[in-house]
DNA sequence: GATCAGATGCAACTCATTTGCATCTTTTAA
DNA sequence: TTAAAAGATGCAAATGAGTTGCATCTGATC
């Protein structure tokens, strides 16, 4: 382990136990960790895959689909369409697809909204009868990788 | 009923037939039922909505469960991601591409077309530096619909 | 029409997710 | 600092969508 991180752990800790606090739960070890999770790996986990990653700190399987639960109400983690047969979580931060802009010069780093994904919102609304207010979307694709198209 | 429609449903059924046999499934009461609820109802539907909306002509549970996926296999139905508790299929009808709006209310579903997804899968692909080949994609917009909008 | 692969219904089963409940921990308010 | 209240947890039992084994039936093929 490097010089340094185990600050770096605490201050990381602390920054996730403000977000449970600033969502109105409970600080506790479980969730922290759960948190962690999702923070370290940075793809999208279900249930069995945060239990899994969790190895040491061991929560109750019931406990962690309740706290997926309750970390998708408060928007901590967002669902992800995978197709999959269970429901997969992703950390859920502010913008949901974005990606950035990096000046060569000076560093200055920039965000951009995907895609045009929000023109296609704005698009999809101008087609829609019955809806007027979109707050959300999903958008993935499918394919095969590199390594497996090899065969 | 309207004069012809016994002549339109014949050759309705006939289309579908066409269908089953067309992917090397057998044509059987059971199999033409569950296409006419897809074809009639237009809309995305789980298995236990296809049980539904058979009415008359029940066909057992785990019937529709396989018949669903055989379906699926043979690109009969595609499947949706609408981050439902179960899965939910509609009519792969090649040429009408789609997707949908969907409130998160009430869960009802509106079709959208939006296009320039070819250009999107393009662009995901230039930023992936694991696949080269994309062949299927799901986008999915969640709202409120107007007439939950009301409150 | 006989034969056979495939389709169906039924019942039993699987497995992800949920729930009831007693216990424990965090937060709060004194 | 501590006691009470609110909320979180673990365990075990329950739920429910989806699957599977098996005997029976039906559509396709000759």
């Amino acid at each position: 382990m490097k010089k340094g991180d185990k600050n770096t752990n605490r201050s990381k800790d602390e920054a996730l136990a403000h977000l449970l606090q600033d969502n109105g739960l409970k600080i506790t070890q479980g969730r922290i960790s759960i948190l962690e999770v999702f923070s370290k790996y940075h793809k999208p986990l279900n249930a069995e895959g945060v239990s899994k990653y969790l190895k040491g700190n061991k929560v109750d399987e019931a406990t962690i689909y309740r706290t997926l639960k309750s970390f998708e109400e408060k928007g901590i983690l967002r669902r992800v369409d995978l197709r999959n047969d269970s429901v997969y979580f992703e950390m859920n931060e502010g913008h949901h697809h974005h990606h950035h802009l990096v000046c060569k010069q000076c560093g200055d780093i920039e965000d951009v909204d995907v895609c045009e994904i929000d023109r296609l919102s704005k698009m999809a609304l101008m087609n829609s009868s019955k809806f007027k207010l979109i707050l959300d979307h999903s958008l993935e694709f499918f394919g095969v990788c590199k390594a497996c198209n090899k065969g």
